[in-house]
DNA sequence: ACAAAAATAGACAAAATGTTCATTAATATA
DNA sequence: TATATTAATGAACATTTTGTCTATTTTTGT
């Protein structure tokens, strides 16, 4: 039973807007108000959908969320860990949600998006390495996947960021490596 | 030239309430006037000093990261990574600091603070491995530090919010061997 | 074509913001 | 310790944003 047409077409208008703002502004600078009219919606409008701003933000944040978890899940599927392809799959959905994920781990970003991404990753591993045998979770365990989950959240961030960025598969190999490989081959004596 | 000792009071009082607020308040719901009355300062008072709650919080954030810098520079002079002792460090700092790190760091925290910690991190990695041989700094490099400090970070905020933490001699150890001996050590093969 | 639902304009009270000013209190220092 | 200086206060005020509400218009699904 999907949304009204109009219903999509308001949420749509206000969740560009919001992201255009979000990309000048601070969060705590964008009004409800300024937001209407860079929307072109009638305030009483948004209170229909949403509480606040950060009603929004979430709302977003969980939309976007959730698309990533369908896309990871078919990895949980399998018995052996294939990183590149993961990591592969992982930097193409950024890339396709550019503007959405540099406003988010931006500096006018929200850190409990970063935050839901690292539990996303890090429940992924350890519910591919653990499939039933729950002995193994140490807690050395547990710090390893939130030193990977983070270093990956980092590690997207900056890509973002960069002018001139690796390519997908670099990127993607290099985590790999990383991770599996381990740091040490990739610093210097 | 140190401040009047009333504006230092104020500014403190003004602190310690901010932090106090947000440790149950998002960022967002955090008012000046709700601030000024938990603080008993006017609120006229407030606007002599800050321009809103998030000068306020800028400035709290700027005085910590200043602090940590000073700590870290001493590493910095040595020709040697010592990684153990540098992270000690740091963790030691982390927990001297709980409350502020618990705030920054937690669901209601800042990104930029995040962004910070990992520059100045990553920034002290570099200037150590590159002693004025910058041909090494290649993109890859670049990625791994990323990589780790980002890692880092993620580290101290789930270590914090355990309630059974680790000692600190252990996470310094912990963190050490999985930057230097590589993470692959710690899982199961 | 029509009933249902959504969006709108616009009005409104309530709350927070930001500024001002005369007055009081605290401080540095001579 | 007296005094000039500076900071904080209380209180008032206009401004802005918020949140809610209506009657009306527009768009939708069927």
């Amino acid at each position: 039973m999907k949304q009204d047409r109009r219903t999509r077409r308001t949420k749509k208008l206000l969740t560009e807007a919001f992201i255009e703002l979000l990309s000048d502004k601070k969060l705590n600078e964008i009004t409800i108000k300024d937001l209407c009219e860079k929307a072109d919606i009638n305030r009483g409008t948004f209170y229909l959908h949403y509480q606040d701003i950060y009603a929004l933000k979430q709302q977003i944040q969980t939309d976007l969320y959730e698309e990533l978890a369908n896309l990871i899940n078919p990895f949980t599927k399998v018995k052996t860990i294939n990183s590149y392809e993961l990591f592969y799959t992982l930097f193409t959905f950024t890339t396709k949600n550019e503007a959405l994920f540099q406003a988010f781990l931006g500096p006018n970003g929200d850190i409990s998006f970063l935050t839901d991404l690292k539990t996303l990753f890090k429940d992924y591993y350890l519910s591919i390495l653990l499939q039933g045998d729950t002995r193994n979770t140490t807690q050395n365990l547990e710090y390893a996947y939130d030193f990977i989950s983070a270093g990956f959240t980092g590690l997207v961030s900056s890509w973002l960021e960069s002018e001139n960025p690796t390519s997908i598969e670099e990127m993607a190999r290099l985590t790999s490596r990383m991770v599996f490989d381990g740091l040490p081959a990739l610093l210097p004596e």
